[in-house]
DNA sequence: ACCTGAACACCGTTCAAGT
DNA sequence: ACCTGAACACCGTTCAAGT
């Protein structure tokens, strides 16, 4: 049976599917050629060496990130669901934020999220500085949430179980408290929650 | 010259300042014995591998971790301090939480700095899941904050440099604006900014 | 109890050699 | 133009052997 010829573009999805998977650290050339079925040494001539195929995947990735479509009436509503398709394009490449920082391409993988949400808050009515401020503190409340839920999905069982931590004085003056923070985060919930509370907060200043 | 004689505690000093100066992907057994002046398996008789290595030493930093005072006259300026201390405590630490949350220890790291949000949350008159919603909001807030500044500080130049992206119909708009996002962020400012509008807005409610 | 070097399986990469 | 195995320097780890 003769395989397909190995070509660079195989290279990549083949590297995706493993970054994908269990991240970059993941990715050895070895494991990659046995997925390939071929040498190790083949996959040099395609690509050049191990970064400049992870730099090519990344460049790969940021070209192919869908558009952001703003939907909502009122200019609050527009930037939160610019937001929530900012979190969905992140989570569905959950090590590409890392990746793409440690390459320089930090502005140029947001610069479709960027200018969607100048747009939005133009439309607001903010100017200069204060629009810039704006924009800069959604993106940043964006990708670190992300970050954060990313690294808690990834940690094992916490130890010791959440509730042990509480079971203090705390428990019982305010009992309701307890269980929350002893329980699991309702991640989707936090993040409507704390945009909706950040723009609201900055669009009225 | 006589070496002093190996100890836990001279390798997990060892260890530490490696992993704080180039993060835990850089330190392995051989590096870290060449800088103790002793033979690489001598280690391992001290501290079993590597992985219980970093163990050792997350376990040792988190618990060296300072407490968290609130200072402040309201409750918003209070729970600001509070955020600004966790902030500090983990830039101090830059691979800290990465290593923590590996390990399942995130919900212990936290604890005192979510307890002093507690408190503040409860002198501001909130109770039970909203006072919960409260804390996780503004926890999440500071990591994720951290987490994005510091891929941000690792990060190469940026390429294309800023000002291209922004070279287009909105410089032209509004230059005011396309100077601010073209320019390098002010960490401290927008950090204060955000708090400061979460904060504000989570206490309204 | 503590330290050592040899040895093993893994890794990225180079290079001369094949077709 | 494309692919290969041998070889090198690095890594974590084990183990028998030393004191």
């Amino acid at each position: 049976m003769t395989r397909t010829a190995l070509t660079r573009d195989a290279i990549l999805d083949s590297a995706a599917h493993l970054v994908k998977q269990h991240g970059p650290d993941a990715l050895t050339m070895r494991k990659l050629a046995a997925e390939l079925g071929t040498a190790v040494t083949s996959i040099y001539w395609h690509v050049g060496n191990r970064e400049s195929l992870l730099d090519a995947l990344v460049e790969r990735t940021v070209a192919d990130l869908g558009v952001i479509r703003p939907t909502g009436r009122t200019p609050a509503q527009r930037i939160a669901s610019v937001a929530r398709a900012l979190r969905r394009q992140l989570r569905e490449h959950p090590h590409l934020v890392a990746m793409v920082h440690e390459r320089g391409l930090t502005e140029r993988m947001f610069l479709p999220a960027q200018q969607a949400l100048v747009h939005e808050v133009h439309a607001a009515g903010l100017r200069g500085t204060h629009a810039a401020e704006v924009v800069r503190a959604v993106q940043f409340q964006v990708v670190g949430f992300v970050l954060v839920e990313r690294n808690r999905e990834r940690a094992p069982v916490q130890q010791p179980a959440e509730e042990e931590l509480w079971d203090t004085e705390t428990a019982e003056d305010d009992p309701g408290l307890a269980r929350a923070l002893a329980g699991p985060v309702d991640q989707e919930k936090l993040f409507a929650l704390s945009v909706r509370a950040l723009v609201e907060a900055l669009l009225a200043r």
